[in-house]
DNA sequence: TCCTCCTACGTCAACGTTGACGTAACCGAC
DNA sequence: GTCGGTTACGTCAACGTTGACGTAGGAGGA
């Protein structure tokens, strides 16, 4: 910047007006120094402008998440960063592992660089990390799991619900053992579904058959091996109802080893790419993970501008997708 | 930090000192330090730290892809990332949507954030941009596609090569009529992968047909179109090279809305999820995305760590993966 | 003519942190 | 007892930028 002035031959302040577009700087000393900034490739420093700047800001935001390979959080974070480039802000962008230690390193290193606030995917289990950083004024919002504490914005889908009808509908098809295949238990969204799953049950006045549910299935091997399990019983389910996308393609890669996905009903939650391509296109609860993702990106947004209303949470429907998994009836 | 100096007794040096984990501060200073930091809740602020340290490093690199919901992407992002944290080094994420000017706009953002380096999917044409930043000094490694301008590292992978085994590979079946199916031509990528093709074709002993080769293909529906297409010619192809994973997923919707999936061989450039799963399974080109990003994370981070030996162009290999849809004969 | 107001600049200090350097106290050696 | 060296601190300025404030010169009005 000093080069700049020099080269210009004006103050570093003036230099400062001009590239912030501020008045008080005449046309030919704008010129002037647009031209000794372009001729020095200057770039303004955000950090050291951030640090002096009354507001304080870094236009930067961190997302935390489980997985940026997963398909579901990397459309959420695209969908993240397309509204924060709206507004000028860069996103820094971690995986979680949904590991409460390496969420809570991730946060201070977040924390550390200065963002305006940041998008978490709660790790599983307490959120004492989470909510110590809120209560150190670190504008959040949660996505997909709701806080275990006060005063902080989430987004979440309607897991229940759309897992109620999803089972409602394998019930109204003629099911009476429909399996229930989940994510890990300390998960908010795997327990949402496991009760949206027992009120589908009981709504078709079906009873719970414990040893059709499993849970705890974290990785495409344990869901491939209670898949497994299940269709060995004696008195194997007739459809399945998996609570998460690698649960789904597990159980999935199970049934057709076995020739059984045709005859055994399959509804997954969470949409996955080429869901409508397989032979039968499997039925899925699709949330809406680019609205998911706006909506979050506006509420941390409207609470970096100061935003003070109370605490939201929105929750974005999710819809079944029929393909054809979901309508096999039982025999 | 003053208010921690302040609370522990001392100079604000000397609470950066216990901070940073440097000699000259007593074993009882530094636990009244580090009790003074926790309960203020003290976070030391790294802008204002790179501002004044000698290397002005901020621990964070930039990442520039094409789209961070494609799964070739993130899953690039994820290895960039993981890799990365090793070091205690965050990640400044941003999709350039193949976009100049926005890739041009994302590199000033991430250069005024003074990221140390950034590792770049290069947006199709000239390199203006790229070329300047790398001419500031700003360390860069280019991924997926090699720069048009000297001294820059680079990570692709094995286009030319795979592109020519793979319609060797349907060559040798006895198929004479291959067609080519191409992204957006601007692409490196998409040019090697055609002169691979060409390659394939001339070692084979066929020759090419113009009316076979379509490119440009940038979209699901483009695909769609040129592939519909190219089955309603007289002497249609009867094996397909889709030379981008949208173009074969393209490819594969029209081959089993028309119920030719079983008849028509197909050989995709990229893997992609459950590929294996459909009906057939679908042969493809494997890159190593995993490899490529972690040769592009180190390559950047020991760039910036100094490292000033010649650029390097890495190639890592890709892979023929047998699935079904490559092995299918012509009648 | 003189005063006021505005415009177009410049000067200075401060943001949070650390490198360079200073200093007081203590240690061991001669 | 003095001296050189080491340890454990503190002081000061500077990193790149901007808010607060100052000032010179010109325009405009009474």
């Amino acid at each position: 910047m000093r080069d700049v002035a020099a080269l210009a031959k004006v103050s570093t302040k003036t230099v400062s007006r001009v590239i912030n577009d501020l008045p008080g700087a005449g046309p030919e000393v704008v010129e002037r120094v647009r031209a000794a900034a372009r001729t020095l490739g200057y770039r303004p420093n955000l950090a050291a402008s951030g640090l002096r700047r009354s507001d304080r800001r870094t236009a930067t935001i961190g997302v935390l998440f489980e997985d940026l390979s997963n398909p579901f959080d990397s459309a959420l974070l695209r969908a993240v960063e397309d509204r924060a480039r709206h507004n000028g802000v860069l996103v820094l962008a971690g995986s979680s592992e949904d590991d409460r230690t390496l969420q809570g390193e991730l946060l201070i290193s977040l924390s550390a660089r200065r963002v305006d606030g940041v998008v978490v995917m709660a790790a599983g289990g307490h959120q004492d990390a989470l909510q110590q950083e809120r209560e150190r004024g670190t504008p959040m919002v949660l996505v997909d799991r709701p806080p275990t504490f006060d005063g902080t914005d989430c987004v979440t889908t309607t897991n229940r619900d759309s897992s109620r009808e999803a089972v409602t509908q394998l019930a109204s098809l003629g099911h009476r053992d429909i399996a229930f295949l989940g994510d890990r238990r300390t998960l908010w969204t795997s327990q949402e579904r496991y009760t949206g799953y027992l009120e589908g049950l009981a709504q078709a006045g079906l009873t719970l058959r414990e040893e059709l549910v499993r849970t705890d299935l974290h990785g495409a091997d344990l869901a491939d091996a209670a898949a497994t399990d299940l269709l060995d019983l004696d008195r194997p389910p007739t459809a399945l109802f998996t609570a998460q996308n690698l649960v789904t393609v597990g159980a999935m890669r199970v049934l057709r080893a076995r020739g059984l996905h045709h005859r055994v009903a399959l509804i997954g939650f969470d949409d996955f790419p080429l869901a409508d391509m397989l032979e039968p296109g499997i039925t899925v609860v699709r949330q809406d993970v680019p609205g998911i993702g706006r909506k979050a990106a506006e509420l941390i947004l409207a609470r970096i501008d100061g935003d003070t209303s109370p605490p939201v949470h929105a929750v974005v429907p999710a819809s079944l997708v029929r393909r054809g998994s979901g309508e096999i009836s039982p025999h």
